[in-house]
RNA sequence: GGCCCGUUCGUCUAGUGGUUAGGACGUCAGGUUUUCAUCCUGAAAACAGGGGUUCGAUUCCCCUACGGGCUGCCA
């Protein structure tokens, strides 16, 4: 049987960085088997729907090279379209056939009616806590004759479906990462599966669309071990083969509570618009819970995907070391060839000004000193526009008079303005020249190169002169010396 | 509280019944250099604790501690 496995996000905001570990290990796992990858929208609860979320958790499996097979997806028009033969995967669409399978369960006695309101759970759970006893519904309508159930039903009363569990025995869930875990029936609340507004819940709703998608692979975050033995039950009474599962570490925040807002950015959207590269994202983020081998940290999603093994994923959570993201991105922004390079910062650059070839050789400039593509005007600013307010106290170098600052920079702006322009088409040509021009002279590199790069930058730390004289050209590079020679008097 | 899961440098991780416990980020120190970034070299830094099993445990078992998840008509 080929492999299918699914993502199975809920629309109730962005993309959040745990999902999408989750959806790329499912992803991984399906292309390393040559299997299936489904994107199924669990969208069951209808209070926490958020408009436009389902087609922006599209629009960021997209941005990050995830491209379902099946399911749920967005077209070029931005309208979702479901693709696929076991449609509809947008879950609330098959909430009939949900209340189907639960009316089949109550037929069975795997399942029951049950009226008590929120309020009577609410008045239970307060008395029992108050008698130090674990809070929990005592299933007093499972008791209820199915006759004055249905008559009640009938009748208008507003009900809920509960499952029905063991009050005894054990029930052991053999999880892909974790082995056997054992869970006793009777720690188990009977599980609500079909809430007061009609929708399924999620243990049920998953649990019948696995089965009727054919999943064979269940690859899911680890908060939903405790309730996989309730999905189990299902299986069972229904006579169905469970899929195999595999419970993810969680991804954590700094101070190892599960990863959530408030502790800074989880949104992709938002680790993208900041300039992280999705390559770079995706490699960061498959890292985190699993690792090929220890030695090397930078992979190709193909190569992560061929090396995918679910066996050998951790078993404990994962704190986000943004560092080290930072340190990836410049990596690649670092490693990758010229032109693509050039493709994702010259439109950075572009809202700068200039032309194209001041652009050009800035982009180059600035690549050793970028980390996110979003740090361009930062990094970038001061080539595009005169020099302003430049502080005439950080001319000289260590302790030089600053006559001797006047006489250098007047020096080497005389010797600049003699150069023949090929010498200007390369920062290489005007280091060697500059450099044999200062022995010539007899003089130190510091007293004059310090001088000469901060009238060319306006900083303290900067670029060399040679590669800023090359960035700015002759014309500006006279000027701003000028400039700074005046700023002395 | 109960149930379940987990625990290797600060962080991400590799690893094995016998290793100098490896790599990466970060940190620190050098080198290159007029400064910064890059680049290169090096350093500090971990098997949570206690019992077993064993000739030998970081590795296998138990207990404790700590951390986390679940305990919803959320997913």
């Amino acid at each position: 049987m080929s492999v299918r496995v699914r993502m199975a996000p809920s629309p109730t905001g962005y993309l959040h960085i745990g999902n999408l570990r989750t959806a790329l290990y499912n992803e991984f796992f399906a292309r390393h088997h040559c299997g299936t990858l489904i994107l199924r929208i669990e969208d069951t609860d209808r209070a926490r729907y958020i408009e436009g979320a389902t087609e922006s958790l599209c629009r960021s499996l997209r941005a990050m090279h995830i491209l379902p097979d099946e399911g749920v997806w967005i077209n070029e028009a931005g309208q979702l379209i479901e693709r696929g033969d076991y449609a509809p995967y947008l879950q609330s669409k098959r909430a009939e056939r949900h209340r189907e399978y639960a009316q089949k369960l109550i037929a069975m006695g795997k399942a029951y009616v049950c009226f008590c309101s929120p309020a009577v759970l609410d008045k239970m759970r307060q008395e029992q806590q108050k008698a130090g006893m674990a809070p929990r519904y005592d299933g007093r309508c499972r008791l209820l004759h199915p006759e004055e159930s249905a008559a009640r039903v009938s009748a208008g009363e507003s009900h809920v479906i509960r499952l029905a569990f063991p009050r005894e025995g054990s029930v052991t869930v053999m999880d892909e990462i974790r082995g056997d875990v054992v869970f006793d029936w009777n720690e188990l609340d009977d599980q609500v599966i079909i809430k007061s507004d009609g929708m399924p819940t999620y243990h049920l709703a998953a649990t019948c669309d696995d089965h009727d998608m054919w999943i064979t692979h269940v690859i899911r975050g680890e908060e939903w071990l405790p309730s996989t033995p309730k999905h189990l039950f299902i299986y069972e009474a229904f006579g169905w083969k469970p899929p195999i599962f595999a419970h993810l570490p969680l991804l954590l925040n700094p101070d190892k509570t599960k990863l959530s807002k408030r502790q800074g950015d989880v949104s992709v959207e938002d680790f993208l618009a900041k300039g992280y590269l999705p390559e770079a994202l995706l490699n960061f983020v498959a890292l985190l819970g699993w690792n090929p081998s220890g030695d090397r940290e930078i992979y190709t999603h193909d190569e992560l995907r061929s090396a995918f093994e679910l066996e050998k994923v951790n078993k404990s959570g994962a704190v986000l070391n943004l560092e080290k993201l930072d340190w990836m991105n410049a990596e690649y922004l670092k490693s990758m060839d010229t032109d693509a390079y050039l493709d994702l910062v010259l439109p950075e650059l572009r809202k700068l000004g200039g032309d194209e070839a001041l652009q050009k050789r800035v982009a180059m400039l600035i690549r050793s000193r970028l980390i996110r593509l979003s740090d361009v005007p930062d990094v970038s600013g001061e080539y595009f526009h005169p020099l302003r307010n430049l502080n005439p106290s950080i001319i000289p170098w260590k302790g030089q008079q600053p006559a001797d600052v006047k006489e250098k920079l007047a020096a080497a702006r005389e010797e600049l303005a003699g150069l023949p322009d090929y010498l200007w088409a390369s920062t290489d040509d005007l280091e060697h020249h500059i450099k044999e021009w200062i022995t010539r002279r007899a003089w130190q590199n510091g007293p004059v190169l310090w001088p000469l790069r901060v009238a060319l930058s306006g900083r303290e730390k900067s670029p060399s002169p040679f590669e800023l004289l090359y960035v700015l050209g002759r014309e500006a590079s006279l000027a701003r010396i000028q400039a700074a020679i005046d700023s002395l008097q």
